[in-house]
RNA sequence: GCACCUGUAGCUCAGCUGGAUAGAGCGCUGCCCUCCGAAGGCAGAGGCCAGAGGUUCGAAUCCUCUCAGGUGCGCCA
């Protein structure tokens, strides 16, 4: 149920009714025709610009249309009040017994009360993580993983039909240099001295899989050349990072559909493939490059490369897919694996990187733009720094020590939960503060404690009144839920299907976030009320339960629960 | 030099794919706990939406330019 999208309707068909009635003319276009809630809540409850955005097209004065649709749309029964203000917007005022209804709606819809039919079952594919196979996830991972999972979540909910999905980047040199530095800890695990050199990875973590490299093959390697080992070792050693990362995904709640590798693309004439249809479409030549202009680097010459057109499909320059000495980019296997996806026949592709991948927008779009025929289209989505703080203090880390904070570290400190939350918090292009002790916080300017709070208050709610079903309470005569902060509370409710949809749209969960720090909100003040106005209380002074007051208790709950399962946080049951 | 992101209250940030008098939290000011639901609540002050043009009935939102900060820019993925 999405009351926007009725009322939406009864606007559209009391414009027919107008042009039936001669009033309008027909053949207009209500693409435009939007029904939305004012921002100040003195304006009504929900506002319409039909008269203005026709106005101009059907040849009238804005303020007669709206007197005209208000004087049509007063015949429903959910219209309690419809009238002209300001240039022409049609300002409606609802009848009770419609935010009454969707109180009922959460309850009888239960989960399933936001969902949309938006995505039509169309297929998309979420990539997300992608982080190269050469250690633990650290923070910056942390924050695209739960902003990917989040909106592979959102997605779903939204209707669509959605894979999740991490590239594996074990072709590339980064592969042989974690193998070189496993095969170190695997002689120290044999008991030699060993130097980390520069371009070589010198963290702790390899330290296990240097042994367990020494308990499979034994001294078979030791003391041999890089030849008779590094394929070897490269494949072992990728093995466990990717057995490390999954258990880090593990640990947020992070759940992919599909890994797939890069190395699978490699002597396998899938680059090969992808690249003869874009020269098929006049797109692949060879070429030289300018020098960037102002930045030359020092070493700048000019080199004939393979180059992809790239400019042909909205980007700068354009790309080379080849290096000088004829080995493939880090581009080539990129454009192989989106031709993969494309022909899996996925109809919307979202890659989540980090911000610093930034210049590589472009010219993924318009590889997948060329290889799809713009058919397909891509939506990047970056995602900005984690700023480390404890208590008010930057938390710093030193790459090159190898010690960085790990994904790990935040879970263990603060818990999955409040990673994800607070990691939503902010909208993917901003940079986000994360503060150790301030994420632990119970205090209203915690957004995670203040929304978990309210979920918890229903929770306690429900078991005093017995876990009461939700079959009795929509049952129930809601009649009597008038006071204006139940109402109040009950519109926030009906916002919740739209905001799905608009947070859907632009590909943005935080905005469910957002929502349910404002739903949370109401619910608290709802309670709050129940202070002075004892017959606000959800329990009577004896402590039995009011069945309707209940209910509006228990839709809250519900709407929490689903917005909370989406950004993939648990639901409180009580606060400790 | 170019591209992308950001610029909204003292601070941290929302802002509905263009709507009315631009919002929230913190901080600040003033009220409110003998007890009954205060890990609080109510009210108030605080804005040239970085700046300048443009499009529109209507702009924080779209376009152009300028300024400031961040990120990136052919043999690293």
């Amino acid at each position: 149920m999405n009351l926007f999208a009725d009322v939406s309707a009864l606007v559209i068909e009391s414009l027919d009714g107008l042009v039936a009635d001669g009033v309008l003319q027909g053949g207009l276009d209500y693409a435009n025709v939007a029904v939305e809630p004012p921002r100040d809540a003195a304006h009504g409850d929900m506002a319409t610009n039909a008269a203005m955005v026709l106005a101009k097209p059907a040849g009238a004065k804005p303020r007669d249309i709206a007197e005209a649709l208000a004087a049509k749309l007063a015949d429903d029964g959910r219209i309690a009040l419809a009238e002209v203000a300001g240039p022409g917007f049609l300002n409606l005022r609802l009848d009770a017994s419609v935010w009454q209804g969707v109180v009922k709606a959460a309850l009888q819809d239960g989960p399933a009360f936001g969902r949309s039919g938006m995505g039509g079952g169309k297929r998309v594919n979420v990539e997300y993580v992608s982080a190269n196979p050469t250690g633990p996830l650290h923070v910056g991972h942390t924050r695209g993983a739960v902003f990917g999972d989040a909106l592979a979540s959102l997605l779903d909910y939204a209707g669509y039909d959605v894979t999740r999905e991490y590239y594996i980047n074990d072709g590339g040199a980064q592969v042989d240099v974690l193998a070189r530095s496993v095969y170190l800890r695997y002689l120290e695990a044999h008991g030699q001295e060993v130097a980390f050199e520069d371009g070589t990875y010198p963290g702790d973590y390899l330290i296990a899989v240097g042994q367990a490299l020494k308990d499979k093959v034994g001294d078979q390697y030791v003391d041999k050349g890089e030849q008779y080992w590094l394929a070897d070792v490269r494949d072992f050693a990728t093995d466990a990072m990717m057995d490390l990362i999954q258990g880090d995904l593990a640990a947020l709640g992070v759940e992919m559909d599909v890994f797939f590798s890069e190395k699978s693309l490699y002597g396998t004439g899938r680059i090969e493939a992808a690249l003869e249809d874009l020269k098929g479409k006049g797109l692949i030549y060879e070429g030289v490059l300018e020098p960037p202009k102002g930045k030359t680097p020092e070493d700048w010459e000019p080199r004939e490369q393979t180059l992809f057109k790239s400019t042909e499909h909205g980007d700068d320059v354009d790309r080379p897919v080849k290096k000088s000495d004829g080995a493939w980019t880090y581009f080539a296997p990129d454009i192989a694996y989106h031709f993969d996806k494309i022909s899996r026949g996925f109809d919307e592709l979202i890659d989540v990187f980090g911000a610093d991948h930034g210049g590589y927008v472009k010219r993924m779009k318009a590889a997948v733009s060329a290889l799809s025929e713009g058919r397909v289209p891509l939506d990047i989505k970056l995602t900005q720094l984690v700023r480390l703080f404890k208590n008010g203090e930057p938390f710093k880390m030193s790459k090159r020590a190898g010690t960085f904070i790990t994904l790990r570290d935040v879970v263990d400190q603060v818990g999955a939960d409040v990673t994800r939350f607070v990691m939503l918090t902010r909208k993917n292009d901003a940079p986000l503060d994360f503060d150790f002790d301030k994420v632990l916080e119970q205090s209203k300017d915690n957004p995670v404690f203040y929304v978990q709070y309210a979920h918890a208050r229903v929770r306690s709610v429900m078991r005093k009144a017995g876990e009461v079903e939700d079959a009795t309470l929509v049952a129930q005569d809601l009649s009597g839920l008038t006071h204006e902060a139940e109402l109040t509370l009950a519109k926030k409710l009906s916002e919740w299907p739209r905001l799905v949809e608009i947070a859907a749209r632009t590909n943005e969960p935080h905005r469910v976030a957002f929502y349910l720090y404002e739903l949370a909100g109401e619910f608290h003040a709802l309670w709050n009320k129940g202070n002075e106005v004892t017959s606000l209380r959800f329990l009577d002074e004896d402590g039995a339960p009011n069945l309707p007051k209940i209910a509006l208790a228990r839709a809250t709950g519900v709407v929490i629960s689903a917005g909370l399962g989406i950004l993939g946080v648990t639901p409180a049951e009580e606060m400790r």
